[in-house]
DNA sequence: GACCCCGATGTAATCGTTTTCAATAACAGC
DNA sequence: GCTGTTATTGAAAACGATTACATCGGGGTC
């Protein structure tokens, strides 16, 4: 009817010019816009406005009013860590669903960013947090004063302020070491990333399952990247051939330390698991290629996601409720045959 | 001296508030959080109120009335894809370096989402946009007005309206084929993803530089899935055995393609590179480990990402110059031992 | 017909900043 | 001593939406 203004981009078109074009108040076209009661004559005339100027509403003047962020923050150490990624995909599917945003930070593992993120949280005045802390951290938590709730994800204090998300790590070590024990190897050695809560629980599942078994534990920790498990695990192996006490299987704790002990495995020319069996966790696309396989534990790493969101829902429906741990069980992928079924 | 209030939790504190516990109006406050003009003195009254209240400014009032979102979109297909995890990575060092957040989707090469989140990026009013679009929404993206600078990554239109960084695809395909022919392998299969303008340029490479050798070209296309891969390759061997006409070597587009027909071969029983040669793009980290290695194209990652940003913060400085097409080279790693050695 | 209530609509206040503009003071030059 | 310039500061107007509140009809009830 009136003359409609092809949307130059001159200038943005706000919610003003759609309220002109349609010959509406601007709390009539924001009513349309958020399904509020208006007339079906005016929702249309609106709504033909609205396309006819092209008009998008601007998210940071909606959010400073309406005082809600839509927006959740996203802490992980790396999301080039696998574990990271596919839970950060998780989250993401499960927040834009909801109409939300994430922001994704990544910590390297260091308490400064870590604390500079949080700031920055602040200031998004994000609606919740999903966090993976480090150990240093996770100890200063309770005591600041965050304004919106903290899901802790992968790793988490033993009983705290926080909801969390974990996997059941004693247990799932547990069944690392019994599949090796199954399969006859009885001189297990573990290597144990040192910075995180994570690889402490998986320390102490392997070494509560090799007592169980009267077998001797003897543990390892390294900065949790490839290149520091490849030295050490050389290192390591090195002395005990000298000392005449090769262990004859290894776990790891993770995806990181177990490529890089496969790697120290083929450059010292090691069969695995012929000479060497080798378990850990994080059941990655590449684990089933190599040599005849590795055996590890799968982490329901999709679910970890959404149930930390749903925890977040419901912790924001309800802010008084008791805080709850989730904690899920990993499978154990076997691959690797072992000693008894070799003779 | 005066009353220093606790920040209890009660309400949210403003800059309202920092300047009545300084002393001085709101105007003083925000110069002095900009770094603006003001004395010693009051600066000084007015760190102390910002620490004594516990001030974190509000982002989102920031943006409305400054209109700079300080925000960049990234929308990539998905990023549990190892190529696009490691440029996310570069781009978000990058963003948060200059004080920018970025807002991270996945559109599963699915052309509703990007549209959609094409919609949600105006909406944010991003700073700009990385964008690693499907083949149809290329094809139509220059009809889109968007009211922000576009660099598009690892997929871009030949000449176009936008920035653009990607590899040189023919010339890694060529590399990759000629290192295959140098050490002996003729017929040599090609398998391609079939949503990407990357895969169309990597094909190209491979027909032209088999061409150059005087070879013949069989290439297949299939999504871009290690299942679709898998099934494929094996489909095609079956074939390819009965009519007597077996590939000696096979090259695939993407490392999603690459990991389904390692396990084709496994399944099938043959061994790389005995039975059959395969070569393929990105340098996972797994892709060394396989048999004796698998020969790779390593894209700079890291560079791309890099790249990208440094594109779209020059067309931000100077959007009238000419649009720029960054062309990277890949680098040939080469693993597997081929016929020649062999005998 | 008077009264009340309810649903649709518009007016104006508001969210928490930045930024424009005017005001003030200090100081130099003449 | 008057004027012009510069450096600080504050008051108030944006920014672009949502939302509290007022208004206006229309329809039901007695």
């Amino acid at each position: 009817m009136s003359d409609s203004v092809k949307a130059t981009s001159i200038k943005a078109v706000g919610i003003k010019d759609v309220a002109r074009e349609a010959g509406v108040s601007v709390a009539t076209v924001s009513r349309v816009l958020s399904n509020g009661p208006v007339s079906d004559a005016l929702r249309a005339r609106v709504e033909d406005a609205v396309r006819a100027t092209g008009y998008r509403p601007n998210l940071s003047a909606r959010r400073l009013r309406s005082q809600h962020s839509q927006t959740i923050g996203l802490i992980v150490s790396d999301i080039r860590n696998p574990f990271f990624t596919a839970v950060s995909r998780a989250v993401e599917d499960a927040a834009f669903q909801a109409g939300m945003r994430v922001i994704l930070c990544n910590t390297d593992e260091n308490p400064e960013r870590e604390a500079m993120y949080l700031r920055l949280m602040q200031e998004e005045r994000v609606t919740g947090l999903i966090f993976a802390p480090t150990r240093a951290t996770l100890a200063q938590l309770d005591r600041a004063d965050l304004d919106f709730p903290v899901v802790l994800i992968d790793r988490s204090a033993p009983a705290g302020r926080f909801d969390s998300v974990v996997l059941d790590n004693p247990q799932a070590a547990a069944l690392l070491v019994d599949h090796l024990h199954g399969q006859g190897y009885r001189r297990i050695a573990g290597l144990f990333g040192n910075t995180s809560t994570t690889a402490v629980e998986r320390h102490a599942g392997y070494q509560a399952a090799l007592a169980a078994h009267g077998l001797h534990a003897e543990a390892r920790f390294v900065p949790p990247t490839a290149e520091a498990a490849e030295a050490e695990i050389a290192r390591w192996l090195a002395e005990a051939r000298r000392s005449g006490a090769m262990p004859d299987a290894v776990m790891v704790s993770n995806s990181l330390l177990l490529m890089g002990v496969v790697k120290a495995a083929r450059t010292l020319g090691l069969t695995i698991p012929g000479d060497l069996a080798v378990a850990g966790f994080d059941n990655e696309p590449w684990t089933e290629l190599v040599g005849p396989g590795l055996t590890v534990i799968e982490q329901p790493v999709h679910e970890i996601g959404r149930a930390a969101m749903t925890l977040l829902f419901e912790r924001l429906d309800d802010p008084e409720r008791a805080t709850r741990k989730v904690v899920l069980s990993g499978t154990c992928v076997a691959r690797a045959p072992g000693r008894r079924k070799r003779g």
